[in-house]
DNA sequence: GTTAGCACTCGTCACGAGTGAGTGCTAACA
DNA sequence: TGTTAGCACTCACTCGTGACGAGTGCTAAC
């Protein structure tokens, strides 16, 4: 699809405004804005052409235009300039690496906030995805008889835990022994290095007490494999209630109740099927374009973040279809570095 | 504050019906809902001194009366009877001691939920406090060549963990030494028993190597001392928007960001100071008997969950002052012992 | 192709009348 | 002395109406 200048310029105007006010634009508003070289009659003639091409459209008849869903994806895949992050909204990212965090589900909870304040959309950030994490270390720690703690540190000095329940009541030299085998043939490995050779090995070596290794192995599977297991933290749930759009009591609930449910928000990180588009590795997808009915009024902005350039989490936001793109693509753009950069300074490593 | 039998049973049908309907309660209604024994006029009277009393009070000139926040805490702590849960309600309960919960993390989570779906308002759950809880185990697992993770399993099974950078390079020996120390001095005691004499016992026995031990002390007592460690779940926060009284997007506001920070949500345990009820272990604290700005608007119901008779844990929930407290309390009571019953189950201990 | 002018549409707001739920007061009654 | 019927009064709420204004499309002139 192809534009004048002066018809590209007029649509970049209304979705502009709209984006700001969540008023529908008239003819005159834009041609006091656009300059005085041009009338409303003008502006109103190419609106018009514009409707015909269904990049924007009109609540009643005599009301201003307002930008359409295809209107939007125009906007973001032709139109959209690249932002700098605001001088204060850079400052206050530099003051998120904070020293000492050493708790990945702290610094999880605290990028969640960061983000959901500076676009004032509700936020969510998904831990690191193991599968692509490798394992750093595995622990089993004594709770009952026949009872053990199983902590696995990951690369990212993330921790997960399970109690496990054996077979029979392992003694301290037993648990030695898994412990030591366990690290051994797992450390260093990330999922899909976990295959059956590998845990065939690992059964041969231990032998007569393989029949303790087994749930153990399994866990451990669990643990990784299972998407499960990847928390998902939330911020700024309520912002949606500033958006005008959302005054409606029953879209707004809708809402309320994904954003609290591991499961819809687990969604929001499948991978991508319908049109959308990565620009910077952010994606955004737009209204009718997501797959979920909660979300086709909205708008779904998301970037995965990332540790030696493999992608192993994600972060989003959430917003009216109206939403600031630009801006949002600034500022999760400058999030994924920071957690990038914090986690690179968790897990000790040189990049 | 003595009230005749008649002025009595009529605020108790103003309070039940203001509770469910919301809406001011008028003579009449009173009058056919009262039998047919009495006039709206004789109610009028009634509900005049009882006005006087400042147990009710309306909301203009000609409005029917409701419940001043007064009429509450005499309703609670006077007229309230006590209700058994609905048989659905107490399946729904029985159906959350799931099996194979070992995760304390979960179990809060599905509780807070339950709660939330049982009376719809917002529900906040904190897990085990550690001050009342005994060490059940500590472990030191190598995470680089400097930080080791310190482990920490409590006797319900809870697990903290926190990477602590040493001042040496411990070998895998030393680790092992260090573990051994720590586990002999500190399983089995609570907070307050981890005082001076303990420490310096573990200090001498260590001998040369204390500046090893000195760190990990630090983070073990930060862990258990520190309220800060404590988790708190939130579920249904959203249910505040079905409540007319908050239709007002600033209340409304004002409670979802006070309900999504973890510092206001703890200080919803704290002691109460203020007058407040306490009827079989269950809290209600009324309106503006709330120490916090942001709560002068709600009632706050909450309960304590205990294990082997020590109290340990808060649930709550937020509701307008309007709230249903008598099937708040049967809520809260029910879901207190069944978390008890998990907890013990999961601490694998007889009651 | 652009523009001024004009008739027309439609949402919003302010106003006023009507309605109904509720009250307090007074006088009569048991 | 307590209870009740009747009545005048208050006040929030609803609904219809008219004025207003922002916006449009169409037409004719430049």
């Amino acid at each position: 699809m192809e534009l004048t200048e002066r018809k590209f310029k007029i649509l970049e105007a209304i979705v502009n405004d709209y984006i700001h006010t969540a008023e529908p634009i008239g003819s005159r508003t834009i041609a006091k804005k656009y300059g005085p070289g041009i009338s409303s009659a003008t502006i109103r003639n190419e609106m018009s052409d514009l409707e015909d091409l269904g990049l924007i459209s009109r609540l009643h008849s005599s009301s201003g235009r307002v930008p359409s869903q295809k209107g939007y994806r125009f906007y973001v895949d032709r139109m959209m300039r690249e932002q700098p992050l605001a001088g204060d909204e850079a400052l206050f990212l530099q003051g998120m690496i904070i020293q000492n965090i050493n708790q990945v589900e702290f610094m999880m909870q605290e990028t969640a906030k960061a983000l959901s304040r500076l676009t004032r959309c509700p936020a969510i950030v998904s831990e690191p995805y193991l599968k692509k994490t490798k394992i750093r270390h595995l622990q089993l720690v004594p709770v009952d008889e026949r009872a053990v703690l199983l902590v696995l540190v990951t690369d990212t000095k993330a921790v997960k835990n399970q109690v496990v329940t054996l077979p029979d009541a392992p003694g301290y030299d037993v648990l030695a022994r898994l412990s030591q085998a366990l690290n051994k043939h797992l450390v260093g490995k990330n999922v899909r290095e976990i295959d059956r050779t590998c845990i065939d090995s690992l059964l041969e070596v231990f032998g007569p007490q393989a029949h303790m290794l087994m749930p153990l192995l399994g866990i451990v599977a669990g643990m990784i494999q299972a998407e499960d297991d990847v928390r998902v933290f939330t911020s700024g749930v309520k912002n949606i209630l500033a958006f005008p759009e959302f005054s409606d009591r029953n879209k707004a609930d809708a809402l309320f109740q994904a954003l609290e449910e591991r499961e819809s928000l687990m969604s929001l990180f499948a991978p991508i099927a319908n049109a959308s588009s990565s620009r910077k590795g952010i994606q955004i997808v737009i209204g009718d374009e997501n797959d979920f009915e909660w979300l086709k009024d909205c708008s779904l902005v998301r970037a995965g973040y990332s540790i030696d350039n493999q992608s192993t989490g994600y972060i989003a936001i959430i917003g009216p279809t109206r939403m600031d793109y630009a801006h949002a693509v600034s500022v999760l753009t400058g999030i994924s570095q920071n957690i990038r950069q914090v986690i690179q300074a968790l897990s000790g490593g040189n990049a």
